[in-house]
Formats: C-alpha cells, sequence, structure tokens
DNA sequence: AATATAACCGAACCACATTCGATTGAAAAT
DNA sequence: ATTTTCAATCGAATGTGGTTCGGTTATATT
C-alpha cells in the first residue's frame, strides 16, 4: 500500500461515515420530518426509487445520526396543558445556573438551554394553567442567585417543528 | 324517548368523544412521545395489555387528536444548522406583524409565536452559522415598524422535546 | 483491462399491524 | 330484580408493509 494510500483511506473514513446528504437524502428527510409513519412504498413515489433503495438510505441516516429517532406528537391543550410561555432567567452564578438545569425532568418543560445574551438560562414551559406557571415562577425566583426571570406568555402559535433538511 | 335522554346523550357526546385520558393512556402516550417507532406488543408489555387494546386505544388518541402525528427528529448540526438562537421581535404596527408571520415557511425558522410582554413576536431559528443568522437579522431589522430585535444565542441545549403526558 | 465497491432493483419472506368474533363486566333501562 | 346495551378486552386469524436476499449495473481504483 502506497503511503498515499492512508490519505485515501482517512479522507474515506471522513467522507464516508459521517452523512454526505444528496438532494435525495434530504428529500426523505423532509418527508419523514413531516410524517414519520409513511410508508417506504409512499417514500419510493416521492424520490422515484424502489422501497429497498429507499430503506437503505433511511438505515444508513439513522446509523449515522441524522435521523435521531422518531416521536408521537401530542395535543398539549387535550393534556391539560394550555399555558405556553417562555422564560428568560438572569443568574448571578453558575451554582444557580446548575440549579435551573435540574429542572428539565420537570414534566411542564420541553426546552431548556443556556443562552449568550442577558438572560443565562431559556426555558420553553407548557403549564396548565397561570395558577400552576404562577408556582413554577415562584420556585425558580426564590432560588439562590437568580437575579430575574422575564416571561413572555405565547399568544398565539403559527409554526412549531423541528429541524429542516431544506 | 323521555327528555331526560337527550340530556344524557349531550353528556355522553362531551364525556365519550373529547379525550377522558386514563393512567394507562398517559403511559402509553409518554412512551410514544419518547419513541414513536415502539410496537404494540412492547406496548402492551408496559400497560399490561393485549395488543390489540392498546391498538384500540391508540386509534381512539388519534381520532380526538391528543396525538396528532408522528415525526422524524433530525439532527440539526448533521444537517448544517449549527446555530440556534431565540429572537423576541418588538413591532410597532399590527402590519409589521403580519410581514414577521410570513417567516414561517423559512426553513431555518423552526417555531413562530405571538407573545404577551415587551416582545411581540417570538422566533426559534436554526441557522447555518452566524453568516446566515446575520442575514436573517438584517432581513427583520429593516421591516417598517419593527422596532427592535433581541437575539439569544444557544450555548449548550440541555432538553428539547414535546408535550409530555406526566 | 480487471477488480472492488456502492447503489439499485425485483422477488421472496417474515414480522407486526390490523381485523374479527367471542367474552366479560358495568351501567342503563324496563 | 332482570334484561338490555355498550364499551373494553382478549385470542386467533388475516394482510399489509417492512426487511432481507441475490443479482445487475455503474463508477472508481489498481
Amino acid at each position: 500500500m502506497a503511503p498515499s494510500d492512508k490519505e485515501t483511506d482517512a479522507i474515506r473514513q471522513i467522507k464516508h461515515h459521517p452523512a454526505e446528504l444528496d438532494s435525495i437524502d434530504r428529500k426523505i428527510l423532509g418527508a419523514l420530518a413531516e410524517d414519520a409513519s409513511r410508508s417506504y412504498a409512499e417514500l419510493s413515489k416521492i424520490v422515484h426509487l424502489s422501497a429497498p433503495a429507499v430503506h437503505d438510505r433511511v438505515k444508513r441516516l439513522k446509523r449515522d445520526g441524522v435521523i435521531k429517532g422518531t416521536v408521537a406528537i401530542l395535543d398539549g391543550c387535550k393534556l391539560g396543558r394550555t399555558l405556553l410561555t417562555f422564560l428568560l432567567v438572569d443568574t448571578s452564578s453558575y451554582s444557580a445556573t446548575r440549579k435551573l438545569l435540574a429542572f428539565a425532568d420537570r414534566p411542564e418543560v420541553e426546552e431548556l438551554h443556556t443562552v449568550a445574551g442577558d438572560g443565562c438560562v431559556f426555558i420553553k414551559v407548557r403549564a396548565a394553567n397561570t395558577e400552576s406557571l404562577e408556582d413554577f415562577l415562584m420556585e425558580i425566583q426564590s432560588l439562590e442567585g437568580v437575579r430575574s426571570v422575564r416571561s413572555y406568555i405565547a399568544l398565539s402559535t403559527f409554526l412549531e417543528r423541528g429541524p429542516s433538511p431544506d
């Protein structure tokens, strides 16, 4: 094996394992991100390929982690969660931030990120009603090291989805 | 049919059609919200019911709209979207708000809500990089009637999911 | 030119979703 | 109290669709 082959192999590893997505892959991803219950027969019509070919591609996309999984989307209101709110929590210490991260296992919390900017932690909360939101807010505000909490209550939702391949 | 029967029928319509969720329903919903690819056999073990019984319940939950659908979750980074940002846009007119709602069909926009509080429109954006975010921001800031845009760039994401039945 | 590899196809297979008929239990009507 | 009705469940049978397989083509490499 010539020395240059080592380089080609390395490139192949990088080029092959991490997903290089062509337009067909993106079409499949878009279709499944919209509705994961579509059959391979249906997908095969969209991309003009056979069902096994689509199957191979989906398998590869899952193996490479481009498709992280499939989930059922539930109706928050029908579950009794009528109030969507975004919280921007300004913390003064790292220990306070850490305490906030523990709120990730609350059922009403849907997203939790640390952010740059004047707020430190960003939380998406879907509470049952204003009362339970108030309870939640009180709990956060009473934490040691929490400077301020700004709440943005959602009035209407026009779009809510995951990452798109387009 | 006695006059009182009309009332019972009305009550039945309300009690039966809109979902009244028992603990088994919630377990099923939780399992599917986490991983919608679970088989009915698997679900039947979780809730100690037969597969057809679980099937009936899932069918009912879909019919009632508690389960809105199933979607594939994609990896934003592997799609080339590395920068998650939350925007709070303060508008001075309704026409400006309407113009912002049109951004719902941009591929990098994942959520779009109107909110109460000082900001008017809330946008979750997953852009390829800082450059494309800047382009996006410029476009919004240059809209007639947009007073200010506050950006919160996500550093780390600790939780990101949909409504939970718990 | 020869070889290896990846992507694709049609056909066969098999697992799982779905349907069916029967049974139970609980509530409503007589 | 007895009968009727209805919803929920089950085991067994069915059928669609996911999955595997062997063979073919096209491309890239030696």
